[in-house]
DNA sequence: TGCCTCTACGGA
DNA sequence: CCGTAGAGGCAG
């Protein structure tokens, strides 16, 4: 299927109105596409959501296609009508290309596609539901199997006495022969539920008509209503008028009744927003002002890749940026890599472009995301702030899309299919609008350098030299430019990092988590009311739990991984628990091996670094950061909100602390353990860890004063830990780009991994190894010298139940983005793949676990 | 994916 | 003989 079959016009009439539609079915099944007869009187559009018959349920498809005729070879009996429209007009005018370039390139099923593009909640399916009947007294009640009884039971328990099939056969195994015997003794109904979509959200008006109605008198209290109503300038939401004036529902139909007041349904939007305080443009520096007639010299489709230090104004390089755009009536996409960073810059880009910006992400309701993307689909020129999702915002007429923090690993999605990156989809969507794309980054990624590097290359053996285009002439369409801001805006300097030996520090005799460097820094802290952050890479409180006297680990029955020790609200009760499925369990009291009471923790994580702060710092006040302290929804807003009002000292925390804050007061940056980033054992490890270093780093000095940044670590001499030391970043980066290339690694070759799993062992295995033969045989034939690496067991081997094994391909191409996509015969091997083994690909995976 | 049908097997 | 479990096929 090509993008130029699913033209989002509508085919031109002939005589009569298309009978059919052809429409992209919601199964996983074969033949996606299946053709629905319209029941006359309706009308469709191409792009509509459907809900449509298939076997005996109802499922949810899209509309691609009208035609007035079947096709010869299907029988008219066959072709059922479709069930209803569930939303229509959801998507912009070439859109439908997007979807079909991100579906061809990641090897995905357009379906599947639209399903993380779409707002959840809109293909729904039917569902087979069991309802408790009541009990009909019709003599004496026939006796029940057991089975037939336990189904009652669960039935019972709810207190509607109904439930989903599905959930009554995971509660009882070979609950089918029990469900027809309840039927044939009418204890329970099996029906279909339709669940329906998600829609837009209503609410009652009341509006004055007549104050003094003719036909009828008013009683004084409706008098008094009418006059608040009056009063509030003639429309309230009826809710509002009932609360404000005590009146009961009743009293509001009588009005409405008599033809005093009219009520009406009106549709509300879920909208986020906040109320800012309006600023304005700042000035900007030299080096801003030349980022920004480089972005502005881009003519149509051209990436920017803006390479500013932490601190030097990049945001404010994007604000002004998308000014312009949203003047010449176009939109703007903003991104950011995670959704902590959404309340911070989206107050920011509120306060300068006021109601005009929406944000998008996975966290917003069901309703939230369906009523953005309608806003979104007006045609007004608006700014969207958003995670990697929001590439996909449906804005019709996109002028500029700006990725912040292009090299951060959130941008790409993991689970499930298509495992796109945004930075990618970027790309397209850019020259599809053809608009310029931003890649802004104080450590840009491997990709992104290579791409402005192989665009405009460096004089040999010399530094890199910005590349700053005069403001005139424009630069050619399809350009990329790279733009440096190599100074912070009131020109501070960055903050010096130390390196400190953590082994020495254990030969002096600390042997706390915290160095004689660190400690001091804290104290610090405390004596001249600073602030200061400490980057853990782990949550939790100890990786392991071993016992002291056989070694026993406690382990995830679930997963190949040992379980991570927690602390509880109540201290009594540690829990373990697992990071890779969340499966809980209780600290046991005793060693399940042994029985020995006396548990060793190894590692460390943020909860066991509060609990030290706490011994060693009793009266500095702390705060948590990580995925377990920001869990619930405005948590993230709160706890910075906090931490900005200087109600705390030091913020403990995971990666989150990493990104994005700019809070002029830090003045401390405390690294516990670099190694935990260093010794991973993937070829991006070194790249990651550079910039996660000199990003937390860049957390500091951006006040008045230069800040501070240490670092402990076991190992450094480790080069990237000196190239962090000396900020290093090119020259790192050089000689890393030197690696892949003679590796053939990204940004030089592509990778591809295809992943299996199943919950039966043997059979993974023995389907990884057939499927490797297989495309050694056929991508042999493709390539000189493509690298088929494995089939190995994934580095977590079983997680949820499921043993996973992995094929690594390295293709010599460097294709990415590009959207011809490489020929994998991905259709015949899943042909080949036992129904229990699952067969997910990723194009230009990020992580090999 | 979910659901229905077919078939092979084991117990009464 | 029946009833059950497991595998395979199919949906307009």
């Amino acid at each position: 299927m090509s993008g130029s079959e699913l033209s989002a016009s509508p085919q031109p009439d002939r005589h009569c109105d298309p009978c059919y539609v052809e429409a992209l079915v919601d199964c996983p099944g074969s033949p996606q596409v299946l053709t629905y007869r319209i029941p006359t009187g309706h009308t469709i559009a191409v792009g509509d959501i459907l809900t449509v018959p298939l076997g005996r349920q109802q499922v949810g498809a899209i509309a691609l296609r009208l035609t007035p005729d079947l096709p010869r070879d299907l029988d008219p009996g066959q072709v059922r009508a479709i069930e209803a429209v569930a939303s229509s007009s959801l998507f912009p005018p070439g859109y439908w290309t997007l979807l079909q370039t991100v579906a061809d390139y990641y090897h995905s099923s357009l379906m599947a596609t639209i399903r993380v593009v779409l707002p959840p909640g809109l293909l729904r399916r039917s569902q087979k539901r069991v309802k408790l009947l009541p009990p009909q007294n019709l003599g004496p009640e026939a006796p029940l199997s057991p089975l037939a009884q336990q189904i009652l039971q669960v039935l019972k328990s709810s207190k509607t006495g109904d439930y989903s099939w599905t959930h009554i056969q995971k509660k009882i195994k070979g609950a089918a022969p029990g469900l027809r015997e309840l039927q044939r003794h009418q204890r329970v109904a099996v029906y279909l539920q339709t669940q329906s979509p998600t829609q837009p959200k209503t609410r009652r008006v009341a509006t004055l008509i007549h104050e003094q109605p003719l036909a009828s008198s008013l009683t004084p209290r409706q008098q008094e209503v009418l006059q608040f109503l009056k009063q509030r300038g003639g429309e309230l939401w009826a809710v509002d008028l009932m609360g404000s004036t005590h009146a009961s529902p009743g009293l509001i139909q009588t009005l409405a009744r008599k033809g005093a007041i009219a009520l009406s349904d009106r549709e509300t939007l879920r909208l986020e927003s906040s109320l800012m305080a309006a600023d304005h443009p700042q000035s900007l520096t030299l080096h801003q002002r030349k980022a920004l007639e480089a972005i502005q010299s881009v003519q149509g489709f051209g990436t920017v890749l803006l390479h500013g230090v932490t601190g030097s104004g990049k945001t404010e390089v994007y604000l002004q940026a998308i000014a312009p755009i949203l003047a010449a009536g176009q939109s703007a996409l903003l991104l950011v890599p995670e959704i902590g960073l959404t309340p911070q810059i989206s107050d920011r880009v509120r306060a300068r472009f006021g109601q005009r910006v929406r944000v998008y992400h996975s966290a917003l309701s069901e309703g939230e995301r369906y009523d953005t993307w309608r806003v979104l689909l007006q045609s007004d020129p608006q700014v969207v702030v958003g995670t990697r999702s929001a590439i996909f915002a449906p804005l019709g007429n996109l002028g500029l899309i700006i990725l912040d923090e292009e090299h951060d690993g959130g941008y790409k999605q993991e689970s499930p299919a298509p495992c796109y990156h945004a930075r990618t989809v970027a790309h397209w969507r850019a020259q599809l609008a053809n608009c310029p794309l931003i890649l802004g980054s104080a450590t840009p990624s491997l990709e992104s350098w290579h791409r402005v590097q192989a665009a405009a290359p460096w004089p040999e053996a010399a530094q890199p030299q910005p590349v700053v285009p005069q403001p005139s002439p424009a630069a050619p369409a399809g350009s990329a430019l790279y733009v440096r801001l190599p100074e912070r805006v009131h020109a501070q300097p960055l903050p010096p990092i130390v390196l400190v030996d953590m082994r020495q520090e254990l030969q002096r005799g600390n042997r706390t988590l915290l160095s004689q460097r660190i400690q001091q820094g804290l104290a610090k802290l405390q004596a001249e009311q600073q602030q200061g952050l400490l980057f853990i890479n782990r949550r939790g409180h100890s990786t392991f739990v071993s016992c002291r006297s056989c070694g026993y680990v406690v382990e995830c029955p679930n997963c190949s991984v040992s379980l991570t020790y927690h602390h509880t609200h109540h201290p009594s009760t540690p829990l373990l628990r697992c990071h890779y499925c969340n499966h809980t369990a209780p600290q046991p009291p005793k060693c399940p091996s042994c029985g020995s009471p006396y548990f060793r923790y190894f590692g460390s994580g943020t909860q066991r670094v509060m609990e030290e702060l706490r011994e060693q710092f009793p009266t500095l006040r702390v705060l948590r950061f990580d995925s377990d302290t920001t869990r619930r929804k405005g948590a993230h807003r709160e706890l910075l909100t906090r931490f900005s009002q200087g109600e705390v000292d030091l913020m403990v925390g995971t990666q989150m602390v990493t990104k994005g804050l700019d809070i002029p007061q830090v003045q401390f940056v405390g690294v516990l353990a670099a190694d935990s980033l260093l010794n991973l054992s993937d070829f991006r490890a070194s790249e990651r860890t550079m910039q996660t270093l000199l990003q937390v780093a860049g957390r500091t000095g951006r006040g008045t004063q230069p800040g501070q940044v240490v670092i402990q670590t076991y190992n450094p001499e480790h080069p990237v830990l000196q190239a962090v030391k000396d900020y290093q970043f090119q020259a790192f980066t050089q000689s890393e780009l030197a690696m892949r290339q003679a590796l053939q690694y990204p940004p030089y070759g592509q990778l591809l991994l295809l992943k299996l799993s199943s919950p039966n062992p043997v059979l993974v295995e023995q389907t990884a190894q057939e499927m490797a033969s297989l495309l050694r045989e056929m991508l042999g034939a493709l390539w000189e010298n493509f690298a088929l690496l494995g089939p190995a067991p994934a580095q977590v081997l079983k997680v949820a139940r499921r043993f996973r094994w992995q094929i690594l391909l390295k293709l010599p191409e460097n294709l990415e983005a590009t959207p011809l996509s490489t020929p994998l015969p991905l259709d015949y091997l899943r042909s080949r793949c036992p129904r229990e083994v699952r067969l997910g690909i990723d194009v230009d995976p990020l992580h090999f676990g």
